[in-house]
Order: C-alpha cells, then structure tokens, then sequence
DNA sequence: GTCTATATAATGATAGAC
DNA sequence: GTCTATCATTATATAGAC
C-alpha cells in the first residue's frame, strides 16, 4: 500500500455530468431531466414536468420517446452505462479489498446518477438487478484475488459471501437514503455513509464480532444434519 | 446454549393476522386491506382497490378516514405497533446475539406486515425512522450486553457499530426485496434472504474478512491525524 | 423537430341520500 | 354508518399544425 491510508484512485471522470444543459440535444435534455427528476422524487413524477425542466414541450418526449416506459428504460441504459464508464476509470486501484471499500468511501460529482441509482434499487426492475450482479460478481473475483493473495480469509461458501457482502453494503447505503431529509443532495447522503460506516465496517472486517466460534459451528452443524421435522 | 443449533424463540403471536376478514368492522376492514394493499403494490395504490377488497365503498374510507394521508398514517401506527407486540412476545430468547440474528431468521406469517414494513423502509418517511431507530437502541443495548458478558468483542465505537450492523442487515433484507419477482410472498423473500444470509453472516461475525489489522490501524491514523488538504 | 390542442382514463375529494 | 353520484385535478396518450 502506498502513503495514503486507503487506497487512492484514479480521478478521471470529471468531464460526467459536467456539461450545461445547453450544449445537449433536445434528446439528450429531455434524458437528463428525466434522470435528475426521477432520481431526486421517484419514478411518480410527470411526464410534463420533465419537459418543464428539459424546456421542450410535452409532445417532444412523446416524439422521441414514445412512452414513459421507453424513456424509464432509457434512462436505465444510459445510468447503467455511466456507472460502468466510471468504474472502468477506477479499474486503476492498487489491490481487491480497496476497490470494494473505496467504492463507499470516494464517490463525487455523480449525485444524479447516484440519486437514480438509488430510486432503481429502491423499486426493483432491470435496473436494481443489472446492476447488483454485475457488483456481486466483480466482488466475488475481488475477493477471491484477495484470498489467493492472503489478504482476506477463506470462506466455505465464497459465493454466498461476496453476495452478502455486497447487498449488506449497498443495502445499508440505501437505507441511509431512506433515513435522510428529503430533498438532500444525494452526495451529502452518500458521504454522510462513507463517514459513519467505514470504521465498523473495517472493524468488522478485521475482527468479527463474536468471541468464539460457538455459534458458526452449531450452525454448520445444522446444516449438515438438519432436524427431522424441517427436512423437505 | 440448549440443544438447537439457534436459540429457541418463543412463538406467541399465532393470533396476529389470522382473523378472517368478516370479524373485523368495516374500520379495520379497511385498515387491513390497505395494510395489505400498500404492501403489495407501494402506496401508489388507490383507494378504489382499497375500497374493493375491504368490501366498502370509497365513501366509507372518506368518512373513517379522512384522507389518504390519514388513512396511511394509521396504517403506520397500527404496523409499528403490531411488530412491537411481535417483538414483546420474543424478548424471551435468551440471549443477545441469538435476538439479533433470530429476528432474521424467524419470521413467520406475518407476511402482510412484513411487505408493508419493506415498502414504508424503501420510501423513507415516520414509519422507517421509528423502527430503524429503535431496532438500532435495542441492538445497542443487546451488544453491549454481549460485550460486558464476554460473548461479543468490544468496539472502538459502540453506537456506531450498532447502527452500522443493523442497517447492513436490514437493508440487505430490503434489497433481496428489490431482486425478488414481482407479487413474491413476503415471507418466502423473507425466508431465502435467511436461508442465504446466515452463513455468510455468521462466518463474517466469527472470523471476520482481513488477515491483519493493517488496514483498520491505517485508517484509525487516518481519523486521529487527517491530512491537511482535508481538514476542514 | 417542435409545438398546441385535445382525448381518455384514473385519481382523491366532496356532497348529499338513506 | 354506509352508500351513490359527481367534481376537479392530473396523468398519459394522441392528432395534427407549422
């Protein structure tokens, strides 16, 4: 590891959202408008007031949309890939467990997407499920490079651990939305997490919870001989 | 411990939902349905498809009610209740980790209150806030019984690490939700969130993840002697 | 490509009969 | 307490002018 006490990453995504409303095309506006008002009051919100925020007219979603729905999905798309482009930039991390934890702790300048993001998993869909695989299974690679590397411990079901470690994180996050005032940036929210979860969550990491392994044991046990009248 | 592989919890609450519709009044007929409704489908729900399924006319929930917003805020009340007396029939267990980790996995038929507790956690709102902030006092309470008996190992952060436990694991539960297919009974979501959940949980609470401490003394520095480009 | 005007359906709120 | 009938608003979807 370097001097820093986490790992740094790699910056290079400033040119995101960076552009005003005005260098875009009427598409293009109406798609961004649409990601800040759904992110910011949920997929309830109306069609005319995302063209009042695009500053086109009612009929111009319409024509290059057709329905709420396509232009839901579009934005699903367009979210989905600006993720991924983001996360190819942050590629550059030094080692696995940085890149899961680094995740939580470094995230500016993405607040539109992250507030759809949130509204995504929030109500399920292509979206929610698109994007959590996609995390669970990067983490599990992470986590097996950590093991191989002797960094992180082994578990009896590797799976089942990246992907109770990713909907635990992600899933706290997402609760910490649910918990802040309304109408917050979603930056605030984000970075309010990072602070309050990163000392338990590396505590945890590194030492657990429970004092003996009591509790582990009689449960595998279980599983490998479960009672009578719960077997199927 | 006994001899099960979890503590033993105390199943009181049989009466809690299985009352057939016609006993109740109108009143809590409606109550019920919307209870039922808002679960399933999010409080976009009408009040026409409340009317319908509690045998009422739109009138009645009018003239019983007010409003929708009443009518959602004794909907809240009444859930936040039910799950208090769930819980007062629980504090049996015998000790603290096994109520923390019990409640996840036992949890039977009282699917309609669970579906309307996930929808009131993912919209944020009086009805997350309450519980959440009570589910973190009582686990905060229970760990700090687990330190001082010897069973969990002290935190740096007490308060903290109770927080941080409860909306890790509450909201990993919500986010299974979000994955599960539209109109999954509440209970068989609830009860696959347990059946992955409880290794991997387990596992991460008796040995944790990292093989050093190297990442968590880094970033106790990191708090206690902040860079200065950082400081506020 | 972009607009205005309108159709159609659904919502919550209300008034008043029984 | 319970109902029917209606109002005012808002939603999306559509048609057609420029």
């Amino acid at each position: 590891m370097g001097r820093g006490p986490l790992p740094v990453v790699v910056r290079a995504y400033s040119t995101l959202y960076v552009r005003t409303a005005d260098d875009l095309t009427a598409r293009a506006r109406i798609r961004a408008a649409a990601v800040e008002l759904f992110g910011e009051q949920g997929f309830g919100v109306g069609l005319r007031a995302i063209a009042d925020r695009a500053g086109v007219s009612l009929g111009l979603i319409r024509h290059h949309f057709g329905s709420k729905d396509e232009l839901r999905a579009e934005c699903d798309r367009y979210v989905l890939d600006e993720l991924e482009r983001i996360q190819q930039a942050k590629v550059g991390a030094d080692d696995p467990v940085g890149r899961m934890l680094v995740n939580v702790r470094d995230a500016d300048e993405v607040s539109p997407l992250v507030g759809y993001l949130v509204r995504g998993l929030q109500s399920g869909g292509a979206l929610a499920t698109a994007f959590l695989e996609r995390l669970i299974a990067d983490s599990a690679s992470a986590l097996a490079d950590g093991v191989e590397s002797g960094m992180i411990k082994p578990s009896v079901d590797p799976d089942a651990r990246a992907r109770f470690l990713v909907l635990a994180l992600v899933g706290g996050l997402l609760l910490e939305y649910s918990l802040a005032p309304a109408g917050e940036d979603p930056h605030v929210t984000w970075r309010r997490f990072a602070d309050e979860a990163t000392l338990p969550g590396l505590e945890l990491y590194t030492q657990g919870l429970l004092t003996d392994r009591e509790m582990l044991d009689a449960y595998l046990d279980y599983v490998k001989d479960p009672p009578a009248d719960q077997a199927g």
